[in-house]
DNA sequence: AAGAAAAAAAAA
């Protein structure tokens, strides 16, 4: 006979809530999970893993499930509501549960997950689970040790005497009545579900494993909402409490009726798209590039289950529809029943957020909710505030495979509130975010059974998968293992690839799905391409015809050989080089860009140009000042180039401007709110790889600094980007052409300046400025000559002038590359068929800051303040926006709405010395200290001085100063 | 003396 007195929920509730009723409770909605956001896929593997049919592999998690909290029952445990509610106590003195307190370990308090995890295998061993073999590979272990994960940290495997009698380890279980209700609880579970038979397998693989451990948490979480616990405590007072089997059942069926609401209202489910050709998934796009046709034509008969794709293209061909239309074909032919879509960064992940949105309204089935999956997505409105109209669902009309009207339909994919919280994302069928959030996965990080339930179920599109340091890339394909491993689909995106690197992207994937290396032969990559990778059967696809492009062109590449210096009467300078190449932007019009490595440089050149047309133009020349609005007006060459400054290092909001502000004049012209500057009046973007990111601007010349091969193509996709239609060009300017400042010793050869850092491995920067080189000016034809120059750039074997540099900084590169691969090696996960133990999936022995997506300076976020003279702090230098000390809530709370507002004003800056010198004058008001996004930061006094304009932050030997048009300047002031 | 980028908060 069970004792419901023993308590499963005890706070906020009037009285204890039976642990029966929360085990019986979480069973069912365990249930109900299954059902509603697991896939037929799944399903099939976990009956196969557990060698029973579905229908009992269902009932077998269902009783796992609730056995979740068996631990409960535990003196420590119980004892916790005996200060509040003594008289509910009073029973644990009875002499059944008669315990000696005194002897529980003080110093390792046991916690009931660990308890459960510790009890249920001589529990489970009752019930006839195998107990011969291997305990770490049991699967009476493996389940007791997933269910003692359920608050997101796998404990230690259970000691082979743990399944005779966990006592002898572990006396805190108490014994007598303790261990006969930990029997009786069981037993009455057990004959709630109709006495599942204990399978005969083994453990399941690992991989799966971690999807249960998903599917017990969140029914867990599901089930014990508060709205839950109230109404199943009421229903089961109603039927006289839950002492009997009928009493049970009675229980269990009304939870079970509850249950799939309760999965409903979540916003967990899966997505279907209709099967369509890309016509039909994309209506509005009249002619398919020869990517998506070559892929429509390719990829359908290739797919029979699981795999990779992998496509290589330059921007512009239209990857991303590719992909979608990709991931419906895949994902259909292995039952996925959803979508994630990783991204880099933040920003592209906002901008694909709304273009799946729309892809998710015309061709979902039913709806399906979509999330947004980064650091700060609820600081996007969007996402965080939709608005009414969004909210509703959308009217549409389906039709069904031949074409025909079918129905007509409502879908909406409007995120619900359960599914908005941290870490909960990923759960939901369709999810858009960095891939950082799919990279978490790999790593040792508590509750990452969340993400591998919300990965596994998925079809997974990478975009960008070129983009990544060999720290990150390493994370990557790990990643690819496991998802291979767990038969998902994977759609890699990606600009030009080695075929090192190609190949091991795709060799990741198929050594997850169990393909030996060397049983299939990878062809040589093509651009634009793509590959396919069948899981099962290890065999390759590609395209019969060469995939033609829509960008195809001759771009000039011009070297320039200079010295590294901002003097502009040097003539083999930098500067007066840059000069030069702008000349004809300055007189006849048009539109540069001029891209630096730092940004310090940026601001440098940016103020060199400055001073360069204030003494041609005269002293009149505001082109560089945006605050002008006489000089907006300026249509005249003779006002001077107008001038702007881009880079990371503003305040948010005056960045988006600034972004907004090139965009209006740089972005495809058929787009609303565009005004390309018309000659002759010509402009001149000033930036660092920032606008490499996510812009879609067009340049008529793009000037860089020089930097490896792959960047510089990158840059070059921004000259004449656009066409049909594209703007007029101005008339010097006859040809796409990338001018690239290399600087250089006087003996011609290539110096990379102190200032550059380590920003770009020099050695990238020697063979690609020697490759260069011997092509002289033979134009780069675009898509054709890039696969070679790719190639050629990271060949083991390069024919350098000067061989011994080159020696030297290929082995500092390749150390460099192999020490991120090796810190990757350390943090990371090993591939599902290497865990030895569960435990080792959530804890690591790595220090806590490197287990991180990226590796790298920490980035501090820095609010500049502003003292008038009167001591009082501004947010701006104008003294019109007031510093809040507190935020406007009762409490002092910030609204989101004032938070994102602060934020607009902060300006990152990599973690560096001048750190150090940080003293309570930068630290925000112990207010601030409660709100996580603002607790963090950094402040930055300035003095505004009158007559004398402004005094910068001073930390150390170094003065921050933030000004209108350079952004946040760091000087270091002189050693005496 | 060094780019841009992500993440970190409360869940049962
Ligand atoms: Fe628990
Ligand atoms: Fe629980």
């Amino acid at each position: 006979m069970i004792d419901t007195r023993l308590w499963g929920k005890s706070a906020g509730l009037e009285k204890p809530y039976p642990l029966m009723g929360h085990l019986v409770d979480t069973a069912m909605v365990a249930g109900a999970v299954w059902d509603g956001a697991l896939t037929v896929v799944q399903h099939a593997a976990v009956a196969e893993a557990l060698g029973v049919a579905m229908a009992e592999a269902r009932r077998l998690v269902m009783f796992w499930a609730g056995l979740h909290d068996i631990g409960k029952i535990l003196p420590r445990f119980q004892d916790m509501a005996a200060q509040d509610r003594p008289a509910h106590c009073a029973f644990l003195s009875e002499e059944t549960y008669a315990h000696d307190r005194e002897r529980d370990s003080q110093a390792e308090k046991i916690r009931h997950e660990c308890a459960t995890s510790r009890a249920l295998p001589q529990l489970l061993a009752a019930l006839g689970y195998p107990t011969a073999g291997r305990p770490a590979r049991l699967l009476l272990t493996q389940v007791a040790q997933l269910l003692g994960g359920h608050h997101g940290r796998y404990p230690l495997g259970v000691e082979p005497q743990d399944l005779r009698d966990p006592l002898r380890r572990l006396p805190e279980l108490g014994i007598g009545g303790w261990a006969d209700q930990r029997r009786e609880h069981v037993a009455a579970l057990h004959g709630v579900l109709g006495r599942p038979e204990a399978p005969v397998a083994r453990a399941m693989p690992v991989e799966l494993a971690v999807v249960v451990a998903g599917v017990v948490i969140v029914s867990d979480w599901l089930a014990s909402q508060d709205h839950v616990v109230s109404a199943q405590q009421a229903a089961a007072d109603e039927i006289g409490g839950l002492r009997t089997p009928q009493s049970l059942l009675a229980h269990a069926k009304r939870a079970s009726e509850a249950a799939p609401a309760l999965v409903r209202d979540a916003g967990l489910g899966r997505a279907s798209f209709r099967r369509h050709g890309f016509a039909g998934l994309f209506p509005e796009i009249a002619r398919p590039h020869p990517l998506q046709v070559s892929i429509e034509a390719g990829l359908p008969g290739a797919v029979s289950g699981p795999g990779v794709l992998l496509v290589t293209a330059p921007p512009g061909e239209g990857k991303t529809e590719a992909a979608l239309y990709a991931a419906t074909v895949m994902g259909a032919a292995c039952g996925s029943g959803g979508l994630f879509f990783a991204l880099p960064t933040q920003a592209t992940a906002n901008q694909m957020y709304d273009r799946v949105v729309g892809f998710a309204r015309r061709n979902l089935l039913d709806s399906a909710q979509v999330t947004l999956l980064h650091g700060s997505a609820d600081l996007n409105e969007r996402y965080a505030e939709p608005s009414p109209n969004d909210d509703g669902v959308e009217p549409r009309v389906l039709s069904d495979h031949d074409g025909g009207l079918r129905e007509s339909a409502e879908v909406s994919v409007v995120a619900s509130r359960w599914l908005r919280l941290r870490g909960r994302g990923i759960l939901a069928p369709i999810a858009v975010g960095t891939v950082d959030q799919a990279l978490m996965g790999v790593l040792p990080l508590k509750r990452n059974a969340l993400r591998h339930l919300g990965l596994s179920g998925k079809t997974v599109v990478v975009d960008e998968a070129h983009a990544y340091d060999a720290y990150t890339h390493a994370l990557l394909l790990r990643l690819l293992v496991w998802l291979g491993a767990m038969g998902v689909p994977v759609v890699l995106l990606s600009a030009t690839l080695t075929g090192e690197t190609a190949a091991g992207l795709v060799e990741a994937y198929l050594s997850g799905a169990g393909r030996e290396p060397g049983s299939y032969r990878l062809p040589p990559p093509a651009y634009p391409g793509w590959l396919y990778a069948d899981a099962r059967s290890g065999s390759l696809t590609a395209p019969e015809e060469p995939v033609g492009s829509v960008r195809a062109r001759r771009l000039s590449v011009d070297v320039l050989p200079v010295t590294h210096t901002y003097d502009a009467t040097a003539p083999d300078g930098r500067l007066a080089a840059l000069i030069r190449e702008l000349h004809g932007v300055t007189a006849e019009g048009g539109c540069a860009a001029v891209i630096c490595t730092t940004v310090a440089e940026a601001q440098r050149t940016y103020e060199a140009l400055r001073d360069h047309y204030r003494e041609h133009y005269g002293p009149a020349y505001a082109g560089w000042d945006d605050r002008s609005t006489d000089d907006a007006a300026r249509q005249d060459a003779e006002a001077g180039p107008r001038l702007r400054l881009l880079h990371a290092r503003f305040p948010a909001r005056r960045r988006a401007a600034i972004t907004a502000e090139a965009e209006s004049w740089f972005g495809r012209i058929d787009k609303e709110g565009i005004r390309r500057p018309e000659p002759p009046r010509g402009t001149v973007l000033v930036s660092t790889q920032v606008i490499e990111q996510s812009l879609d601007l067009d340049f008529d010349l793009i000037v860089s600094d020089l930097a490896p091969m792959a960047l510089l193509l990158q840059r070059a996709g921004r000259v004449w980007r656009h066409s049909e239609p594209g703007p007029s060009r101005p008339a010097w300017c006859r040809e796409p052409r990338l001018a690239v400042l290399a600087p250089v010793g006087d003996d011609g050869r290539l110096s990379v300046p102190a200032a550059w850092g380590d920003v770009y491995a020099p050695s990238l920067l020697q063979r690609t400025l020697e490759l260069m080189e011997r092509r002289k000016s033979d134009p780069v034809r675009v898509p054709e000559d890039v696969q070679q120059l790719i190639d050629e750039v990271y060949a083991p074997e390069f024919t350098s002038t000067d061989p011994d540099a080159l020696m030297k900084r290929d082995i500092k590169r390749l150390t460099d590359d192999m020490a991120r691969r090796g810190l990757a090696g350390m943090v990371m996960l090993p591939p599902p068929a290497m865990v030895g133990s569960l435990h080792q999936l959530t804890t690591s022995d790595a220090d806590e800051d490197l287990v991180a997506t990226r590796l790298g300076a920490e980035t501090v976020q820095l609010l500049p303040v502003f003292y008038d003279s009167e001591g009082k702090r501004w947010l701006d230098e104008a003294c019109t926006i007031p510093f809040p000390e507190r935020g406007s809530r009762n409490d002092g709370r910030f609204t989101r709405v004032e938070i994102r507002a602060l934020l607009g004003h902060v300006v990152p800056l990599a973690h560096g010395p001048w750190r150090q010198a940080c003293a309570e004058a930068n630290d925000p008001p112990a207010s601030w200290r409660r709100e996580p996004r603002l607790a963090r930061l950094v402040l930055l006094p300035h003095r505004i001085v009158a007559g004398d304009g402004l005094a910068g932050a001073v930390l150390g030997d170094y003065t921050l100063t933030l000004t209108h048009s350079l952004g946040l300047v760091i000087s270091r002031a002189q050693k005496s």
